[in-house]
DNA sequence: ACAGTCATGTAACACGTTACATGATTTG
DNA sequence: CAAATCATGTAACGTGTTACATGACTGT
């Protein structure tokens, strides 16, 4: 069972078209509509993705969809789709990509809610904790021993990195407190 | 005067050998000592990049660097490099990609150092900020329309990007408060 | 002499971007 | 009926990744 290595993008479309499924151009609104529209897919990019998911055999079109409906090819996962999207959300979190790979282990977050155990989200989101202290802990080795003599930008640069990396981190003690605490998925408005 | 339009990987370079004068190999070094190592580029990204820069006009090879030195090639700006670079550097920030940018944003920030005045980097930290409140304005509109009932990781997930882009902000005026207090306006050459 | 590092480069491959093409369906 | 939107797709192009190749120099 060789596991097709796929780009993040794909295992994205994976976990939307497991959220629930979905054409090409429902999943264009989506990252349109939402916080995620911070990307915005190309047709050129959208389409060929779905297709080449489809040849691996990790989702496929609703015939039944057909017909009259306006052209639309709507897709759900396979098992084999719905099996590659539950090892993408159990990918380790790697100290040394966690900086580049913040955003994309937040959307993985979200798609835990309904595929992953209370258990399994709080590990993810402590081995996301270990990796942000480690980094941030990192960056402060880092600014100690570079000592900033004539340039003052690098070292306000450090400062930004650094003030970001702490707030993730404080989201992570704040996520993990918010799902010990709440047993029942009651709609207590989050503020803080 | 048609301004031939780079990557962001290819005006870092130029950014890189303005501040001072390297080859490949001292580049790849560069972005594996400092912070700017969350990015690791591959040769096969590097040398191609840098010939394509020096087909454009915009770096040159030091040719007196020659002969027995190892077969090194230490490239410098051009006169039109050091342009593209300082019209990159005025690169206006766009509220909608200031998301997607604030990396290259705080990577131009850097270079401001020494290539840009005083009024200039206020100017420049001053349109991040309008950028960075604007965008995290238009989080809390999304998380105030969006009514959260059944699920949790979504409202979770945006209270990380609120936490985070409020972080750059707070830095923004941290910025430009630290900058509006330095006297000394140190003209030496950059360290790292 | 040999291994290790320095230093640059190439080739195959896959992917994203841009721009364009196509036709069906709704709306004024 | 015309225009806008829905909906999918293709082709050229550039670039990044991976893996490999090459040669010069350094240290033991």
């Amino acid at each position: 069972m060789a596991e097709p290595q796929l780009t993040s993008f794909e295992h994205i479309l994976i976990g939307l078209v497991c959220l629930s499924p979905a054409s090409g151009y429902d999943l264009k609104r989506v990252f349109a509509a939402t916080p995620m529209g911070v990307y915005q897919p190309s047709s050129g990019s959208l389409y060929p993705a779905l297709r080449r998911l489809e040849a691996k055999g990790l989702v496929k079109a609703l015939d039944g969809t057909g017909e009259s409906a306006r052209h639309r090819r709507v897709y759900e996962p396979t098992q084999a789709g719905r099996a590659a999207h539950a090892t993408w959300l159990r990918t380790p979190v790697e100290v040394s990509t966690v900086a580049r790979d913040l955003g994309l282990h937040l959307m993985r977050f979200v798609m835990m809610e309904h595929a992953s155990s209370r258990e399994e989200v709080l590990s993810f989101l402590g081995d996301l904790k270990d990796a942000l202290a480690a980094f941030t802990a990192g960056l402060e080795r880092y600014a100690g021993a570079t000592a900033q003599l004539d340039d003052r930008h690098p070292g306000l640069a450090l400062d930004h990195g650094l003030a970001v990396y702490r707030a993730s981190l404080r989201w992570t003690r704040h996520a993990i407190a918010a799902l010990r605490a709440a047993p029942a998925p009651s709609s207590q408005p989050s503020s803080w």
